[in-house]
DNA sequence: GCGACAG
DNA sequence: ATCTTGTCGC
């Protein structure tokens, strides 16, 4: 077992940060018409990746495209270094897009992350996408509970900096950590997971690609 | 050295 | 993330 030598790849993140927009570029509310969700999914102990992008239209939340992958997950999962594992099969799926969406949301974080490169960033950087990261739990910063309403939300601070938002989607549910990827700014980045979040604790573009992955692996045969 | 640690 | 059975609560 050769260990993975990590150091260029922190540098790398490093150097993609740089390259990272907080500024927001997302369309009007009125004039966004689609967002797609993506997720990554594998066996145990398996090594074989599925991945899918899948485009919903916005406002009203109805399937239009997907697009999916399957291969080698070449590299681990360290935390820190997800995109490293993820990313390649992500990349293929967008590749094959047709129509790009307004919007990427990314099932992962984005800016919150140590060197403010989580995958959402990094998928942002890497296709020029409108991207956000929403994760189900904690990478790095610190928090406060936000009040227990849909809809509520408290800063996640690293370092005395803002890095990300902590976001009650549903009453008296846990929240989900939301941070911008790419070209958008904090507020749009909680702001559109709100509205694509129905009556479930997470957003319907992530909803519908983590059911389809797990599809597209059980279809499989080989493991 | 110890604890933390997206998926 | 995945695996995995029952079990607690509304």
């Amino acid at each position: 077992m050769s260990p993975i030598d990590t150091k260029p790849l922190v540098t790398l993140q490093e150097q993609l940060a740089g390259l990272v927009s907080l500024k927001n570029q997302l369309p009007a509310w009125k004039k966004i018409r689609t967002v797609a969700g993506c997720d990554v999914s594998c066996r145990k102990h398996g090594k074989t990746g599925y991945a899918a992008i899948v485009v919903l239209s916005f406002p009203d939340l109805k399937y239009l495209a997907r697009q999916t992958a399957v291969g080698p997950l070449e590299f681990p999962y360290i935390p820190g270094l997800l995109s490293f594992r993820e990313l390649p099969l992500l990349l293929e799926c967008w590749q094959n897009l047709e129509e790009k969406p307004d919007a990427v949301i990314c099932d992962a974080q984005g800016f919150a992350h140590p060197r403010g490169m989580g995958l959402a960033s990094h998928f942002g950087v890497a296709t020029g996408a409108v991207t956000v990261g929403c994760a189900k739990t904690r990478l790095t910063g610190e928090f406060e509970q936000p009040d227990t309403e849909r809809g509520s939300r408290s800063d996640l601070v690293l370092n005395n900096k803002k890095i990300g938002e902590v976001l009650r989607t549903q009453d008296g549910i846990k929240p989900l950590f939301i941070s911008p990827g790419h070209r958008i700014d904090f507020r749009h980045a909680s702001e559109l997971i709100l509205r694509v979040t129905s009556i479930f604790r997470l957003p319907e573009p992530i909803r519908a690609a983590h059911r389809l992955v797990n599809q597209l692996r059980m279809e499989h045969n080989d493991r």
